[in-house]
DNA sequence: TATGAATGAGTTTTCATTCAT
DNA sequence: AATGAATGAAAACTCATTCAT
């Protein structure tokens, strides 16, 4: 009934490949199944939540069955937690790209909220999983290794801005990196976290291009006040 | 096992009421018993969601039994959305009270601020469910009848704010309120909503004392830099 | 909420009426009460059976309340009950009407027919509590005093047709009026009873005036061919 | 508690089968699952309709749990569908066997008669199934693939046979073959279906052997008279 | 490595009936 | 005579997980 996985790879009739080993068309591909597997449930989970979400309904949308998912994560919870460990791993990658240190402190700190703000518009998954996390106390991202180095990296790159602008005097000495980390993404966490509620009470979809743009640029200018030195 | 009823029945502060003593404990009190339903089912959906809460638990919780939430709910959901419609409608008696528009234009901003930002701090059973509706889609408070009114009502009060700050040339022109108004929600809903996962990433929790009143400050301080006129 | 009764009874501003007793607009009135909830229960039960009919419908529908259902038949099997009686008691009384004794017994013999055929296909409750009941292995009806009775009748009608006809040189002898009977019987209340499986299977409606006439025809046609002697 | 599986496994009347022994045995035989569910599941809706019908007490005859139920058939109606289903193509085997086409009209109209008598009268639970649909107008079996294809079959077969007596100089000309058919199932129908109602009225159980034998009898000669020539 | 069948414990919901006023 | 609130028992259905192949 679920062929699937035959139906995608076209039938070699023997014929050896050229791609000797790890090729992506031999039967079994233990990784592959293990990607597929996370990133279905990474959708499911971010829709319906961890309790919301059924390992019925990931299993069926996989190429292979719900017995796999349970051989390779062990439980629905194993999995949920391997969802959130990819998650934040994602986010690591691409902010690698992001050389604030080489710009000027009011064009780093631009770049930082903008990449900031992209990012959250973009990536609604990852937005929603923190959300569905904070409903379960955080329990499950504990055990997340990356997570905490994460956001030791963001506050790094703050201090440095912050730093470099004091010594600039344009920036306020008197801001906390951590406070202004939090300002920061709760500007562009709840347009997106929260879009449904606001949609529904405003009559506005905050995701609609014309509002993302005037967001972006009404969250940086809110930043950039908010840091800058008076007078 | 049943040991709500003292929740169930406010603290009178040993004022006397003007209904007949022990009328309070007569078997037959439909609002009381919604009430308590109700008060219970707050609790219980803002802890777990609308999946993960267990109309058993609920059950167990309250002065009646299961058969009297089906009774006047209907369905779980059908009590899920009464908790929506509770909830809402308890924001919109309290925001009655503050008269900004008594108040200079700073001042009113000021104070509409702190109100937002101390009432978000103490109902986190609001935040955790606005949360949970956000996780949903939005689905269950369209039908909520209470909703729509009680965001038009905030929305007047920036509208005024903002008029009389522009005439004073106290703030600047291009403003729109609901940008504002999303913005001042997100930095006070954002650091409650979020804590579990903040706490956790840098080892801060936001509602401590002394933080909860510096993220206040810095709130105000954020929102009144932008709408402050330059120069 | 529900004062269907009150709106029903224009207010007599305390006037007295001019009828004495038995006032059918007097405010209690048990008897009519009871008509009440039996005509009410007498559609559910026939529309959705014993099992399938609910307490709770019935009583919706009804100018009063559950509690009455009860206290005057006693429980739902009670009620089913009630139904039964007055539903063969309705027969009994149409059925003084049909005089076939003095008519000739071929236009006797259509007279019954045709009174049987028109009696099904406008009683339809009727039809539809027999197959009820005999779901339930006609384990209600056996209590019902007015139902053998009614039967009897019947038979002594038939009797007296078939009598009468093999005198006049028009019946044959051969017949026994109780098959004769179970034959028109069959006739007049598959079409009914059956007639949504049979209006599924072949387009045709049988409670359509084109059919119905021509059924009523053919099924006299039939019965009078069946008792007719040869030759 | 569960002793269904003597009736689960038919009566191979010591015919060896091809497959190796003890494969019946087998603990994953899925086809055989569901047919031992649909068979308890028959007895039981024809026994207690619809809504009587209790999920539980299949089950519980049922070699295998409640569980399985929902696995195969999603739910209660879901079952109730198939095993209409079931019934309906249980009946169309049957009548391939019938070669009326092969017989003189009269002897062929008799036969479609005989076997008509013969199967409502063996096939309780057919017949019950059709009353229990009857109440429910019809609406599961509109959803059932089989159905109308089936009766399409039966006129068929009326109008070849009609069509040779008429054109043999033996019947009537003017006889709808749909209102045929309805007047053959009525006579085989009515007298099953109703045969409680009948038996506590008249104190005769239609379905005793004599009486059995006079009604097929009957009902035969009766729609010979309706179908023949006159003269 | 992979799979479809199977399951026990739990979860929501329904129902006829009774209680207190 | 009449009523709305209340209820226990049972019913339908769901879910994460494991077994046999």
């Amino acid at each position: 009934m679920k062929k699937g996985s035959k139906a995608a790879e076209p039938d070699t009739n023997g014929i050896p490949s050229d791609t000797p080993r790890g090729d992506a068309r031999r039967k079994y591909d233990p990784e592959q199944t293990k990607r597929n597997i996370l990133d279905v449930a990474t959708q499911e989970f971010s829709a319906m939540g961890l309790t919301g979400a059924r390992v019925d309904a990931i299993a069926e949308r996989t190429n292979t069955t719900k017995r796999m998912l349970y051989y390779y994560f062990g439980s629905k919870e194993g999995l949920y937690q391997a969802v959130l460990e990819k998650v934040y791993g994602d986010i690591r990658a691409l902010e690698q790209d992001l050389h604030v240190s080489e710009l000027d402190p009011v064009e780093g700190m631009r770049a930082l909220v903008e990449f900031t703000f992209d990012y959250h518009d973009r990536q609604r998954d990852f937005v929603r999983l923190v959300t569905i996390e904070n409903i379960h106390g955080a329990k499950y991202v504990e055990q997340v290794k990356t997570f905490k180095g994460r956001n030791v990296t963001v506050i790094h790159t703050i201090e440095d801005l912050l730093a470099r602008g004091i010594a600039a005097g344009q920036f306020r000495s008197d801001i906390d990196p951590i406070d202004l980390h939090l300002l920061i993404s709760s500007l562009c966490f709840h347009r997106v976290g929260n879009r449904h509620t606001f949609g529904t009470a405003f009559g506005r979809d905050p995701s609609h291009p014309r509002l993302r743009a005037r967001h972006r640029a009404m969250i940086v200018d809110a930043v950039l006040r908010f840091v800058r030195k008076d007078g």
